[in-house]
This record gives C-alpha cells, structure tokens and sequence, in this order.
DNA sequence: GCTGTACTTAACCAAGAGGTTAGGTAACCA
DNA sequence: TGGTTACCTAACCTCTTGGTTAAGTACAGC
C-alpha cells in the first residue's frame, strides 16, 4: 500500500484520530492513550500498530512503559494533496466551472 | 460514520483518488471514468457509490449515462484537519516541542 | 523470588471492503 | 421490434478490520 493510502486508512477512524489529537500535547504510555476508551488493551494496541505502520507516531522503550510520540510527517502530503482541491471548494467556482464547459462545448 | 471519517475512508483507495483526479478536469460518465482501470463495471460502481456517500461525488441523469461530478466540499474538511498539525510537520518544530517539554518537567 | 503493572501476542469472531460473474433495466438507434 | 450501449443489482468469494478473551513477556518494588 502506498504511504498516501495507508496515512488516509489510519486517519479513517475517530479513535486514531482521537489518539493523535491526545498526542499532540505530548509523548504518552499507551495506558494514558487508553483511558479515554471503553476498549480493550489489545484493541488500543492495534490501533497504535496502524498508526505506526502509517508512520504517524514513533514508539519507544523505557522500563516496562512504551511511550508513543507523534509523528506528522505523513500529514503534510494530506494537507498538500488535499490543497490541490482548494479551488473546487466553493461552489462560485463550481458554478464557474459549469459555466466554462458551457461556453466551450458551444464554441464547438 | 461521521463524516470526517467517511472522507478519510473513501480517500484511502487510489482508485477513489483517481477518479477524483478526473473529476477535476470536468464531469465523466462512468464509462469514461473506468476506462483507466483494469477492474469490472460494478467495481467501478461501488468505488462511485462510496465517493458518492461521502459527499465528494454528485451523478446526474442523462439519458442512459449517469455523469459525475466532483464536489470538494468534504476536502475544506480534511484540510482544515490537517491544518492542525501543521506546527508538528517540521522536525525542528518538535525537538523544540521536547524542548518546552523539558524545560516545563525541570520547573516542576 | 513473588506479586503487580504495562504491554504484546495469539486465536478467535462478526462485519465490511473490494473484487468477480451473471443477469437485470433503461435508453438510443436501425 | 430487435440489437446495442450504459449502467445497476444480486449473489458470491476472499481478505481485512476492529473488536474480544486468554495467555505470555518484561520490568519494578517489596
């Protein structure tokens, strides 16, 4: 899979997307990323595998704790990927655009 | 599903990705949008049904065609999302993070 | 060395995703 | 009217996802 889809993939579910949020105000153990679910240990612990397959946080080893850090690197290709749609956003250019292809296909 | 994670979900395929791609360039029938791709009608179908659920695809009624359209509205979404993290991209950024971190821990 | 805590692995399950083929429906065209 | 084109639905298959419980590993502290 390529990294564009697996970072799309792993941001696809709130409780990621919820442990990313959590991560932004610092490095945590996976115990303080779990509190805030009803979830099991080992579901948290999937869901720390996908983002780190998706390269969205880094893990590391200290004593029997595995502290998770963010890692937005991957976001940048969402945020500059998503930026090529910018210009389809509002609807004025929609319409506009609509108008175009009118005026092109009478010129023909 | 909320929405946000709809988008993501829908965004996670690059066949998905594709055909909002070509989509920019103006509306397509179906035919024209599968003609890239190696893969059945149907399939082609289900990907425009799950563009079309979240929101980034609306299908007129021509005919015997079903032209697409975009529509990027869902994408300000994203966007906006990732804007976020925009201060977490840079590495320097978060040394200087570990940094504030620390210094904060030394006060204590 | 024993006990508790943090976390992972393994095995399992239900549901969903992504593809297929076969068979519809609807509109155009001769 | 009959054929062709465009597209969808239905049924099916396989692999993945997101969750579970049970059991295992690694470390800290008494």
């Amino acid at each position: 899979m390529d990294q564009l889809s697996a970072t799309f993939a792993a941001l696809a579910d709130p409780t990621r997307r919820a442990i990313l949020a959590r991560l932004t105000e610092g490095p945590a153990t996976v115990k303080e990323l779990s509190e805030p679910f009803d979830m099991s240990g080992p579901a948290i612990s999937k869901h720390l595998r996908v983002l780190e397959k998706a390269g969205l946080i880094t893990r590391g080893r200290e004593a029997q704790w595995r502290p998770c850090q963010l890692d937005a690197t991957p976001l940048k290709e969402v945020a500059v990927w998503a930026e090529n749609y910018r210009r389809f956003w509002d609807a004025s250019y929609a319409r506009l655009d609509e108008l175009l292809t009118e005026m092109k296909e009478n010129e023909q």
